[in-house]
DNA sequence: TCCTTATCGATGCAATTGCATCTATATGGA
DNA sequence: TCCATATAGATGCAATTGCATCGATAAGGA
């Protein structure tokens, strides 16, 4: 960790980044909540293991995907499957590790998420900001990450 | 909640915003956890509590300024008050109330917390993006705010 | 004054999280 | 083959969080 300090700028741009981010994620989480709907880590899940299709997830690359620590990784899933959403199936070529699938019931539930969550992001940033402003947006935030995306 | 959906664009975004927000907080938190310090909520609470001065704030107006749930300031004054960085006074003209104020011992903290956590944002944000792109990343961003920010 | 309602802050209890560690299997070298 | 080490995933326990509610004081109207 270099030894300095940030610009008034940086503290600004630092300061909105996590304020806006917090509040844009707690009203989604509370609309969500509103309609009996589970957390957006759950979506998440879903969302990567219906991408991934047939195969299915290892649930160490769910934990690349989605950056969670591996202990709530496990949690997750325990209760993901608790719920009939996703399904474990033991891999023959790893007998310590599993295959993570997601079941009908679980695209059924995406679903349900997403008509809660995509409303909510086209409430928060799509009818706020431009497509031009947005991607101007996206492609600073990209800088900031690590590794950085230059697009 | 309007029934639509994001455009992709606004979908891209919000998946940035998320992602890398989260990212820069965690590195961040553990920058304070590798140095033994406490995590962000308190510097959080100790810098509105220095802004405020000698007359301290009151509980609720610190629910205002960061935004947390009443009873998580309520804990949380209690350990700062629990490891004597703050002090809580009774408030003469409402019996309900207290006032809250910081002590010596807290600022001091405040100024070590500061030293990481202002290193952290300016190797994270300072270091990335010039201080024309912070301050049109932090207009953007204030647009997104509830209620939004023109500047 | 009395009563109803609102506000301030704390807290019991259940759920969730974080940390450390565990079990089991895999891998690679002697 | 045997052993040391690494990796996958689960879990016990303590700390933290969220929810609901509580106790206490305040405010305002009848």
């Amino acid at each position: 960790m270099t030894k300095k300090f940030p610009s008034p700028e940086a503290i600004a741009a630092w300061a909105r980044l996590v304020r806006v981010s917090r509040q844009l994620v707690e009203r989604t989480e509370d609309a969500l909540k509103a309609n009996g709907l589970p957390p957006l880590a759950w979506y998440d899940v879903l969302h990567e293991l219906a991408e991934a299709g047939e195969g299915g997830l290892r649930p160490f690359e769910l934990i690349d995907r989605i950056l969670l620590a591996q202990y709530s990784v496990s949690r997750l899933l325990a209760r993901l499957e608790a719920d009939g959403l996703v399904e474990k199936l033991p891999v023959s070529d790893d007998g310590r590790g599993q295959t993570v699938r997601i079941t009908t019931s679980g695209r059924e539930m995406r679903r349900r998420i997403w008509a809660v969550y995509g409303a909510s992001i086209a409430d928060q940033m799509g009818d706020k900001l431009s497509a031009q402003d947005l991607k101007t947006l996206a492609s600073l935030l990209g800088r900031l990450r690590n590794p950085p995306i230059s697009d």
